[in-house]
DNA sequence: AAAGCGAATGTATAAATATGCATTCACAAA
DNA sequence: TTTGTGAATGCATATTTATACATTCGCTTT
């Protein structure tokens, strides 16, 4: 209904969004495009539109540097975050985030709450899931074949409201 | 001759950029013409011109936000500076190897390691990597979508060296 | 005081960046 | 297979941001 998949565009997408962070980690680079040219070198062929969804999409920000005026950097990866924590409340609290890969999903929840969740996954043991394995602060889903990633948001959904907007 | 003080203005200047700092850390602020406003009404009558150089003056940078589209963020006092954010180079051990299938690798470690060493590739959350499980002495990685195995590899490298020669 | 300097800033505009709209394409549902 | 839907993206353009240039102003040096 709502996949977010185009296998082969997609390939090129996820690849050609590493060449980016790539690229802006080795380098300083000052303008969008300037990256497009050298996107291009790599073999990607886009325009500043795209880019700056990409940018957008990657949250790199743009910030002022005494040697070339301006420089595009990657977020920490860690801190990042908006403010502290933003707490909020769902019967079923703690996720942080779903993300695909094929027929598995990756649940990223806050430390320690791992196996809580995936207790009331199993609990409800909705069909699409076919089992799921947590850690401290991430849970694998394995879903069945011919299961659509949109099914299982839409399953998990279920007792799990809000899930929908953890999607990556 | 080198002087670069205007008693007055100076003044004037100074509380304005600390007046920059605490609006746009207190808010989420997503355009200069808006933060002018907000200037405006705090008593600094400044044109966008001027507070597109303060910004700069102050490094502050333009940051992609999920809820108001981009934000104004100031450096985090520390780091943020150029290169000089290289930090911790603890070698990262225990790792005994990795192999993979499919977009799924599994890295084997030493006894206990496994958690420790899941955390530390959690902390540096590579975009490849779309979420790890441990157990004891096994951790199972799941790469994201159109990511080959050689940019896992280079991706962990970044923080493991060594990693490479792992590989099965 | 007059002249000289350089910082600060506005004006106007260039440069850079974001986005509405339309199109294409792959996948899911029927 | 056919149809429907959302993702991806280019194009054109709106919006936003940076900057060249000119002016003002206060301090410093004759």
């Amino acid at each position: 209904m709502h996949s977010q998949k185009k296998k082969n565009q997609m390939k090129i997408k996820a690849q050609r969004l590493i060449a980016i962070k790539q690229i802006i980690s080795s380098r300083k680079v000052s303008s969008q495009e300037e990256l497009v040219v050298l996107l291009e070198v790599e073999g990607y062929k886009i325009t500043q539109a795209t880019l700056s969804r990409d940018l957008k999409y990657l949250k790199v920000a743009k910030v002022p540097d005494a040697e070339t005026g301006y420089k595009y950097v990657v977020p920490d990866t860690a801190q990042n975050q908006d403010e502290p924590i933003k707490q909020e409340e769902f019967p079923v609290s703690g996720v942080e985030s779903i993300e695909f890969s094929g027929h598995l999903a990756i649940m990223k929840t806050r430390p320690g709450f791992a196996n809580g969740i995936a207790s009331v996954i199993d609990s409800h043991g909705p069909y699409e899931i076919l089992g799921t394995i947590a850690g401290d602060d991430t849970i694998l889903l394995i879903s069945r074949e011919g299961v659509s990633k949109s099914d299982v948001i839409n399953a998990l959904s279920l007792f799990m409201p809000g899930l929908k907007e953890k999607t990556l």
